[in-house]
This record gives C-alpha cells, structure tokens and sequence, in this order.
DNA sequence: CTAATTTTGATGTCATCGCTCCAAAAATCC
DNA sequence: GGATTTTTGGAGCGATGACATCAAAATTAG
C-alpha cells in the first residue's frame, strides 16, 4: 500500500530492491507460525518470499533474526485485537476476558493465515541450540499473561472484581486456557467449538462482589457461585 | 527389573544385545520429550541411548519409528495415572476430574523427566515432510479428550453430571485447560501454581443436577452457580 | 567343534542445512 | 557521464542429518 510511496520517497543511492520487504516478512511470518523455527528450511523461506539467498542475507540477515522480526510483527499484529479489547476503557473486566475468548476464537480460525497462536506453541520442546529464542518466547508468553493480571487489577481497582482475587493464579488460568485454545486451534478445531470453550471457561470467574457497580450492562448478573 | 529374566529366557542364537533395550527406549523417550522429534538429532539419541548407529537400527528401525515406539511407551505409562484416576469407579465424576487435575500438577512437575507433557505440545508445528506424525499426535490427543467425554457420560447415566450438560463442549474445555497445563509447565510453572490453575478450572464445573446423589463426601455441596 | 545366527564397531554415502562470496546490474549523486 | 552505493543472481562451502554397508565378534544349536 503506502509501501511504494516511502520507497520513491526516501531511497538512498543504490539499486532498488525488487521485493516488497512486508511481503515477504509476512509470507515468511506465514510459513514460520504453520511449521515452526526448526520445521522451516532456508530454501523455502526464499522460495515463499520470493528472494534470493542474497537478498535474504543482504535484507534480513539470517533466519534467527528473520524468526524474530517475523514473531515481533505478529505480535504487533495480535496485539492490535489483545491489547484492544483487553484495555477498552468502556467494559467491565469479565466482559473484556470474555471477549478476548470470542475474538480468540475468531482470530484463531481465520483463512488467511495459519490456524492458531504463533507464540503460544513456538519453541515448547527444542534442543540446546535454540536455548535463546525459546527464553525469547518464554518471555512473550510471560508478557501477555502479565498484561491479564494487570487488566484484572485495574478491574479490583475500580470494583468490578472481589478485591480478594488471587490475581496471579486467575491470569495464569486464563492464560493456560488461551494456550489450549492455541492447541486445539491447531489439531482442526472449529471456530465455534473455540467459542463454547471460551463460554465454558468463563464460568470459574470469580463471582461479583458488589452486584449493580460494572460497567456495562447484562451479563453481569451471574456469579454466585461457591 | 525383570528385562534380564526375559533376556536369558528366552534369547535365541546370535549374538547377545550389549544394552538394555527398554532403558535405552526411555533415554531416547526422555530426549525427545524434552526436544521433541525435529530438535533431536541421530546422533545425540545413540550417545544419549548409549549405544551405536548399528544397533540403533537393528534394533529400533528408523529414527521416525523410535519416536512412535517412544510415544507409545509414553503414553502406557502416563496413561496408568490417568486412567487410573478416570476411570476409579468409587469417585463421582466431579471428583475424578478434579484429582486428574492434582495429578497432572504433579506428573508434569517431576524431577525424573522433562516437564509437562510429550504428547500435548508434539508436532504442533511442523513441515509437509512430519505430516505422519503430526496426525498421529492430533490422534492421540483426540483420544484423550474422546475419554474424558466418556467419563462424563458416565456421570450423566450415573447421576452425577447434569443430563443436558454438552459433554463435547465440556470434554473440550477441560482437555484444552490440561494441554495449557503443559504448556505453564514447559515455560517452568511451579507445581503449587499449576495446581492452583486446576482449581480455577474446577470452578467452570456445571452445577449438581440433585445434590446429595454424588459418590464421595464432601466437596459435593458447592456449584449451584448459573 | 562347526555351522548358523545375531549384534557390534568402523567407516562411508548422499542429501540438506544455513550461509558466504563475488561480480554484474541498477539506481543516485555530483 | 563517471563515481558511488546498494541489490541481485549464481555458484559454492563446510557442517550436519539420517542412514547404509560389511566384516569381525559373540553367542547357541546340533
């Protein structure tokens, strides 16, 4: 799109690259989420992208550096919808978890791209040699179920939530039942069996500790449970 | 134990093995727990086997038919504990799942195997060339998620689960909370941790369709939510 | 003891992997 | 136009991956 327009703008001397740069990160971004860092050979990363060994060494510099721009871009892209519904001002804390599910669900399943999570299920099992991008990715996951126990905060903060959470345990919850999402995402399942699950987990939420005080309305009636 | 009985019972002519085959089997079981298929190399599973390239395959085939073996060794031994405890007949339904929880915090917290679990997070991503063994572990883990919906059937013609509970969805869910388990676990979750995450999980069970009809004491008298 | 049977150790093979090198090509700057 | 800068195509590199070959060694059956 605005990629031509910044190439004739700001093009330094030499000759021009005959690829487009997102493009190819994005179909490499593709192969690397559907096969994994090790399951994705040199030859069809170039072939995918539609370069040259050259132009790949010359452009990206070698597969692991490739593999993590391609994994900061897609988490640039995931966390346009995460962060968006996770920190929407206007929903209380359990509509805005019970969203993340919906549009889990919905992102997890989409056709243009492949089935599931990219990070959530990178670099689980790997050999000495990928000791960094597995911490890497460690890290990432780590990050997003930080950003879940922090939006749980500002929920007992503002009152949506019993302030006697065990915040930490709820976000690790909720975060494992994302990453099985990531898993059965990828062994086929539907994005609607993806949904019910989401429904389902929604269930061990914590229960309301002062009934009428959240911010949006319906849904919001449930709970008391234990 | 017992393989040196079997060895000198019943060995034919040639030659005597030098390795103990069912210790080998778990070495290479161990390794590609922790690796899995792609990170473990020929040679770092004969060293880790003890033994040389020859016998490797004269004794197991092919590096692709070690892994099933290994799988299905794996799966024999996790699937004791967890059928175990699925199938106890003197536990309700509630009961069962909740201690199939507590066990899998411990199983994929020991210290005498790699973390987590072999089968949840194996083949995830993987190229055109693991497609074998990518369906094999979708197989398998469809059949783990295929028993638990079994149990709860079990629990609806027994009493103990409601009867208009959607035993797929629910199957579903608690199979995706136990493939987030192993994820936690291979990121380094503690044990206590994932036990707590259990417990979270427990708290999605539907409610008692006739309270006082459950199998054990106690921990029967809560639900009554939604 | 001899023959038959099986495992072992020591190489060897062939493809692939990720990467490098270098000259030619295509642009800009002066 | 010439110098400069950058990309491109193509060939090749060392290392590793998984596997194969085969004679020697170690056992038992007869």
């Amino acid at each position: 799109m605005t990629s031509k327009l910044v190439q004739t703008a700001k093009r330094g001397r030499g000759r021009p690259p005959v690829f487009d740069r997102e493009a190819a990160l994005m179909a490499a971004t593709k192969l690397f989420w559907e096969r994994g860092y090790e399951g994705t050979s040199f030859d069809e990363l170039i072939a995918a992208m539609g370069i040259s060994a050259s132009s790949f060494y010359n452009s990206f510099g070698s597969k692991e550096r490739l593999y993590c721009e391609a994994t900061s871009s897609y988490l640039e892209s995931s966390g346009r919808w995460f962060f968006g519904i996770l920190n929407d001002e206007s929903t209380d804390t359990r509509t805005a978890f019970s969203r993340l599910f919906d549009a889990t669900a919905e992102e997890f399943t989409r056709g243009d791209h492949p089935p599931g999570c990219m990070v959530s299920v990178a670099c689980l099992q790997t050999g000495p040699g990928l000791k960094n991008m597995r911490e890497m990715m460690v890290e990432h996951r780590a990050f997003s179920e930080g950003a879940m126990a922090e939006r749980i905060r500002k929920g007992i903060a503002e009152g949506d939530m019993p302030s006697d959470t065990d915040v930490d345990v709820l976000a690790a919850y909720l975060s494992a039942v994302a990453r099985g999402l990531a898993v059965q995402a990828r062994d086929g399942a539907s994005r609607e069996r993806m949904a019910q699950i989401g429904r389902v987990a929604m269930r061990a939420w914590p229960s309301d500790p002062a009934p009428g005080k959240s911010k949006t309305v319906g849904s919001s009636k449930r709970g008391a449970h234990q």
